[in-house]
DNA sequence: CTCAATAATAGGAATTGTTCTTATTATAAA
DNA sequence: TTTATAATAAGAACAATTCCTATTATTGAG
């Protein structure tokens, strides 16, 4: 049932996400892939960003913003939301010690996983002009 | 300039998200707030969550299921977002060392803040029925 | 190879959450 | 009081996302 089949677009999208840092949104993925794709339509992209995210191919970020945004990379790691620009930007820092186990202690659900944002003013941001 | 006068519309929606660890949509505090204000408008509601986060009175929580929640305590806590009912709870785990300092060192930006989400299952969800 | 089943698409309509606009009302300070 | 202006209700406008439908592409079976 529901078996997956290849479309030249959804590997556009995959490539697109996993060749940049960016954590783009869905907007800014479709401006690229149409370059390679010019027939792409948005709602293809929306389609297929959220069955990647469903299969654990690729992360969303919610940031608060309002903007939903893409991670081609799925591997635990931090982020930076910078108030100023709205960008997002990877933050290469050792993971912490267990958090999933520990909070488990604190709580009678199950914890399969978290995510945790900084806030605040990127590199480019903070530099003065 | 722009000096905040007060509103009952204001004070009944603080008060009810004082009064709840629910951590509500704005729809939601739009319908409990209409009990004590049956002719507020969702906009008032919207403006006025916006205005109290702002301030740094209340908090927003972004857990990317496309529903904004909204949080009565502002001091920095853990929260779980069930992946079954889509409820956000409260973890109430000792905050780690300061995180923002250690991530400082890893960027060239500034750090001012950050959010842990957990996500799993609820208490509820978890339990066999 | 050819064909049948069906997943995926493009394009646009529809929906949803949120913000904006405007005339009116409430607050607060002189 | 009076006056300045912040806040409101109501609904229009907007933006992000999802849904709909007829068509196209992929894939597995024969």
């Amino acid at each position: 049932m529901a078996t997956v089949k290849y479309s030249r677009q959804r590997e556009s999208i995959l490539s697109y996400l996993r060749s940049t840092t960016a954590h783009p949104t869905a907007e800014t993925v479709f401006n690229h892939v149409r370059e390679i794709c010019p027939s792409i339509s948005l709602g293809t992209v929306y389609r297929n960003l959220k069955q990647l995210e469903t299969l654990g191919i690729i992360r969303r970020i919610s940031c608060g913003d309002g903007n939903e945004h893409f991670d081609g990379t799925v591997s635990p790691h931090y982020h930076l939301f910078c108030r100023s620009c709205g960008s997002v930007s990877d933050i290469n820092m050792p993971l912490l010690a267990d958090l999933n186990q520990l909070a488990s202690h604190y709580t009678e659900g199950t914890i399969e996983g978290h995510s945790t944002i900084f806030y605040g003013l990127c590199a480019t941001c903070v530099k003065p002009r």
